[in-house]
RNA sequence: CGCGGGAUGGAGCAGUCAGGAAGCUCGUCGGGCUCAUAACCCGAAGGUCGUAGGUUCAAAUCCUACUCCCGCAA
């Protein structure tokens, strides 16, 4: 098919190669204008950007997809149908009329639930047991288009945001390149989603999201720490000075009577903190400034005063 | 030139402000103890103190420039 992409970081990216891997004439690609990124706030590319540069497809980066030119632009391409991946602008209503088979998205959750930005995250940090894709025919409403199909998979004990993300993104990319042939030969037959969500909307992460409140339980401490990394990383204090906790988890035994956020002791498997309800293992920190490591080598150069020491801000 | 922290044997750190013998907790190697051990005891190896230049009788330490890493802010 003659497809137009729009997307923009990774997660975007598998989709586009599968895109054009399996066939189908990519004529554009959409993405968001190159921002200064990082501590030196260097201009760099979208992640699609660099992808598509590679393969030599011809890439748009209107600031405001809304300006009637661009409008312009896609009648020249003429797309069958537009596929939408993590673009990051809402898409105008006479762009998604304009394909004849309309503008396709592929979603991180199950919809209905988790609709909104950060659906992948959402759903580690809530300790969901399932997630997966969703292809939907995009409508006015913000992921509330018809699904077109969907796959299902289960999370690990472990998972983090960075690995879920990973697998969803294989997963959507393949799903799409399922999708579109049966799509065109009128095989799929589109589902309404309910009104509600199951879910509460899955809004944008922000770093304070990662600091975490010891007087909640280790389980959700943990799904915490796992949902947001590798980005923003749940945190703590330590001394004044900020504290990532990359990896950790749950402990079997019993609470103490310390306070939550007590260290009540740090051996070479981690460092035991007490919480609202149970206790939570620090395995892999990072104290600011410096690299992120296990616990046993954080302690080789600092010690802690079991049952005294207590994190936070 | 957005703000700040850091670079010291293989790992993690102290020492830098008040310049004057390279230190701590581990790891490695050898020996001892032990039924045995990741435990304990004794000993050893291993470092251009990020790079380059400067000040000084003397620089990990003070000055200048640069490289790399990290936290914040966006």
């Amino acid at each position: 098919m003659r497809i137009v992409f729009m997307g923009t970081p990774d997660f975007a990216v598998g989709t586009l190669e599968a895109l054009v891997a399996s066939g189908h004439q990519v004529e554009g690609v959409f993405t968001q204008p190159d921002k200064p990124v990082g501590r030196k706030q260097e201009l760099r590319p979208t992640a699609v950007k660099a992808a598509a540069d590679k393969i030599g497809l011809p890439v748009y980066q209107p600031a405001r997809i809304r300006n009637p030119e661009n409008l312009e632009i896609l009648k020249k391409l003429d797309p069958e149908v537009i596929v939408v991946v993590a673009y990051g602008q809402l898409i105008p209503q006479s762009i998604l009329e304009l394909p004849e088979y309309g503008c396709l998205n592929v979603h991180a959750s199950l919809l209905p639930a988790y609709r909104g930005a950060a659906p992948i995250q959402w759903a580690v940090l809530n300790g969901e047991k399932t997630s997966g894709v969703t292809i939907m025919q995009m409508d006015a409403g913000l992921d509330t288009g018809d699904m077109l199909s969907q796959t299902e998979i289960t999370l690990d004990p472990q998972e983090t945001g960075g690995s879920l993300f990973e697998r969803l993104s294989r997963a959507g990319a393949g799903l799409l390149v399922e999708t579109l042939p049966k799509l065109q030969a009128g095989e799929l037959h589109p589902r309404k989603q309910p009104k509600e969500s199951t879910t509460a909307y899955a809004r944008m992460i922000e770093k304070k999201d990662g600091i975490i409140d010891w007087n909640r339980t280790a389980r959700q401490i943990d799904c915490q720490i796992r949902g947001l990394n590798p980005w923003p990383s749940a945190f703590t204090g330590l001394e004044g000075r900020q504290l990532k906790i990359w990896r950790a988890s749950v402990s079997g035994e019993p609470d103490s009577k310390k306070p939550c956020g007590t260290v009540l002791g740090a051996e070479a498997g981690g460092i035991r903190v007490q919480t609202g309800d149970g206790i939570l293992i620090l395995e892999e920190i990072q104290l600011e400034g410096r690299k992120r490591m296990t616990a046993a080598d954080f302690l080789r150069g600092r010690r802690f005063a079991a049952g005294e020491t207590r994190l936070g801000f």
